[in-house]
DNA sequence: TGTATATATGCACATATATACATGTATAAG
DNA sequence: CTTATACATGTATATATGTGCATATATACA
C-alpha cells in the first residue's frame, strides 16, 4: 500500500474536516482502549467498564462519540447493548499506529 | 492485514499513551492538509504557506507538532528547511482514513 | 557589519474536549 | 405497578489545544 504515487487529488475541503474528525476519535486514551478491547471481540457496555475501570456514564459518552463517527456499530439484546469495531479500517489503522510506535522506541 | 487475530496483547499503558498522541496529531485539518501537501513529496515551509494560504507562524507549530511525534522529517539548504513525511505509515494511515471517509458517504 | 529572507518560538486567548455528577429512559422481573 | 438493572444523556468544569501577534534565530548577500 505505501510508495505508491501520491494522492491523484488533494482531499476536498469537506473530506479533509471529515477525516481529522475520524482521526481526532483515535487520540484519546480512553477511546483507544475501547478500540484494542473491542478489537478482542464483540463486547457489551458492563464489561467494557469492568475491562477498564472507569465510569460508566464515561464509557457511554466516550461509546456515542465512537458511535457517531462510525469506528463502532452495535447491537441490542434485552437491556444489554453488544459493541464492536465497525469495519477492517479501524483494526487496520490501530494495527499501523502500533507499528509506528513500537518501531520508534528510541 | 485486516480480519486477523486481535492485536497478541492489549497495548501497554504507556503505548497507549503514545498512540493516542500520534493518532491526535492527523486529528486537525490544518495538520491534514500539510500532510496530504508533503504526499506529493518533499517541500519548504514557504510554499506550504502559499499552498495552504495559512500564517507561516501556525505552519511552524503544526510542523513543530508533526515533527515531535515523527510524522515528518526535515533537512536543512541554505536557510530553507525541507519537510517529508517520515515512513510509509503516514502515508498508508491517510490512504485508509480517505477510505474509510469516501465509503461512509451516505 | 548591516540588511533581508526563511523559519522558529514565546505568550496570550478563545475554543474544544474529557470527565464527574446527577438524572433520564428502557427493558426485565417480581 | 414497582423495583432493579443496563445504558444514555444533560450540565458544569477543569484542562488541552489551535491560532494570532510579536519577536527571536539563522543564513545569505551587499
Amino acid at each position: 500500500m505505501s510508495n505508491e504515487h501520491p494522492f491523484e487529488n488533494i482531499p476536498l475541503e469537506e473530506e479533509i474536516t471529515d477525516l481529522s474528525e475520524f482521526f481526532k476519535t483515535f487520540g484519546d486514551p480512553t477511546r483507544l482502549r475501547i478500540l484494542f478491547f473491542l478489537a478482542q471481540g464483540e463486547k457489551n457496555v458492563q464489561s467494557i467498564t469492568e475491562e477498564l475501570g472507569i465510569q460508566q456514564a464515561t464509557i457511554s459518552h466516550q461509546l456515542s462519540t465512537l458511535r457517531m463517527l462510525r469506528l463502532v456499530s452495535y447491537r441490542k439484546e434485552g437491556r444489554k447493548v453488544f459493541y464492536s469495531l465497525d469495519d477492517h479500517h479501524i483494526f487496520d489503522i490501530l494495527k499501523i499506529g502500533i507499528h509506528h510506535i513500537q518501531e520508534g522506541q528510541r
